[in-house]
RNA sequence: GUCCCCUUCGUCUAGUGGUUAGGACGCCAGAUUUUCAUUCUGGAAACAGGGGUUCGACUCCCCUAGGGGAUGCCA
């Protein structure tokens, strides 16, 4: 044998590694992609908060992963289904920036699927044709009341002979529900919780009329769609519990279960058309930017230490299940508009000029075009350092826009005075000699007026605004100038005189 | 009724056996200021109650109370 040279054991190693790294990353990537969240709203009406959490945590939980967020339209009860909910839900959707991948998937459309599985479970003896009438249900139900036991449907035609049929009865399918033992629902959340399998009856899966029930179809699709994690509001925790027992039936691995608390309306009840169950759109109307409600909605039972103000971006890089609280939240209106107010004096100034310029016209009644917008972006500086929604950001740019001679408010009247009319006039003809006019210069001329005249700066500064805004509150008084420009400014000083 | 879940300042929350129980909103006081707002400083404000376990419980267990959810041929 020649003189081979010794292996450098450690140095291949390392080359080893290296080669492998790669391959590493490339399938935790894999893994990690693997992750298909959804949200199911069912049209019966818009997107309300509740449903726009569960939403934004599928979709943060989703992208944290890069993984994909699916949206499901669960259509089935044709009766209350409508397609203004529908487009209530993609609306509000997209305003609160959640998009989805894919086309949305309406349940209604994949019905045959549904029934296919039903008649399977149905050939597999894991389900029965039941023939009950609605009265019969009825009185199931009281009758398990008066005797303290768990309600429901008691099996009647779990085991009887379909021979014994009646005639001219369409029959509902329903599933064949263990009755012995008990039924773990392993959540993300909520632990491990156990649910004794006596405490769940034999649910329908399938309608007189043939079309599927949710209990049905969710898992159906949920499978189908490759959904790997099920995040959905706490109200939903017993009937995971059923859909266990059904994806055992079909031999289906369930998805990972993670309910999260519900909102609540500020009295601590439980949120309703009454109070605070408002569509997004309300909150968009309300004049909530939606970064800011994502932010408000992320903080409602999800944490991150003591962070409070966490961007789109941050949150997707920490969200996780696991600082989900355990505990129902109520709606905060002032610590949303607090957060609202920071995020609108962070904005840029002609995204929030772009909002405001609709608002202000409906207000004003006024036809606002190009000019108005480069004048309200031009004093954005100024105005979003104190506004807390997109609505008081359009009532405090108002007297941009205002008609000469401006309106005044009763504080303004009086601020007015004949004297302080006088000096403002004085004021007038001093910058009307200014050789160029912007905050600075206009500043000076204003100070050296006040100094002249021997005044506090205040007692000159309250009059101009009052002239200048018709109110008393404003931006500082002389961006208010440098906004408003020469013309304007000194005609609306001047009309005070009349 | 039955089953399941929850319980830290008014509200949202941090806290995983030893902390002066922290932060944020709101509230109060003060500072800054041409108004308002912002900003800054300070303050009041909480472990639902009762039993255990432990040298030691906000933290673990049990009970009670309160709250919520489910109990549909709704989702």
């Amino acid at each position: 044998m020649p003189n081979t040279p010794p292996i450098e054991y450690k140095r291949l190693g390392q080359t080893l590694a290296r080669r492998i790294k790669p391959l590493i990353e490339f399938l935790a990537k894999k893994i990690a992609m693997s992750v298909v969240t959804r949200f199911a709203p069912s049209p019966t009406g818009f997107l309300h908060i509740g449903g726009a959490r569960t939403a934004l945590f599928n979709w943060l939980y989703a992208r944290r992963h890069n993984g994909k967020f699916l949206l499901r339209i669960e259509d089935t009860d044709r009766e209350r289904s409508t397609d203004e909910a529908i487009e209530a839900i993609l609306k509000g959707m997209e305003w609160m920036g959640l998009d989805w991948d894919g086309d949305p998937v309406f349940q209604f459309s994949r019905r045959d699927r549904h029934k296919e599985i039903a008649e399977e479970l149905l050939a597999a003896g894991k389900a029965y044709k039941c023939y009950a009438s609605k009265e019969e249900l009825e009185e199931m139900r009281a009758k398990a009341r008066e005797e303290k036991r768990a309600p429901g449907y008691d099996g009647r035609w779990r085991d009887r002979d379909p021979s014994e049929a009646p005639e001219g009865v369409d029959p509902v399918i329903r599933f064949k529900s263990p009755n012995e033992g008990a039924t773990v629902i392993h959540d993300a959340v909520q632990g491990d919780v156990t649910i004794k399998n006596e405490q769940l009856d034999d649910f329908i899966i399938l309608r007189a009329d043939g079309t599927p029930t949710y209990m049905l179809s969710v898992i159906v699709d949920d499978h189908d769609m490759g959904v790997t994690d099920i995040i959905r509001g706490d109200d939903h925790l017993t009937n995971a519990a059923r859909q266990i027992q059904v994806y055992e039936a079909l031999g289906w691995t369930a998805p990972r279960m993670c309910h999260i608390p519900l909102i609540h309306g500020p009295d601590g009840a439980k949120l309703s058309k009454r109070h605070g169950a408002l569509g997004v759109e309300a909150y968009k109307d309300m004049g909530y930017l939606p970064e800011a409600m994502r932010n408000y909605l992320l903080r409602l039972g999800w944490s991150h230490g003591d962070d409070e103000i966490i961007s789109t971006e941050q949150a997707i890089e920490w969200f996780n299940l696991e600082n989900i609280g355990k505990s129902a939240a109520r709606f905060d209106f002032d610590k949303l508009e607090n957060l609202n107010g920071i995020y609108i004096r962070e904005a840029d100034d002609k995204y929030l000029s772009d909002l405001v310029l609709p608002v202000l016209a409906e207000k004003t009644g006024q036809d606002l075009g190009a000019d108005e917008a480069a004048l309200i972006e031009k004093a954005m500086y100024g105005l979003k350092e104190r506004a807390k929604s997109v609505i008081s950001l359009a009532e405090s740019a108002r007297f941009l826009v205002a008609p000469r001679p401006l309106e005044m408010d009763e504080k303004a009247k009086k601020l007015l005075s004949e004297d302080a009319v006088m000096l403002l006039q004085k004021l007038a003809d001093r910058l009307d000699d200014l050789a160029e006019w912007n905050a600075e210069t206009v500043e000076a001329v204003v100070r050296e007026t006040a100094e002249a005249e021997d005044l506090k700066l205040g007692k000159i500064a309250q009059p101009l605004r009052a002239a200048l805004t018709g109110t008393t509150v404003s931006p500082g008084i002389f961006d208010v100038l440098g906004v408003l420009g020469r013309e304007e400014s000194i005609g609306r000083i001047r009309d005070t005189a009349e």
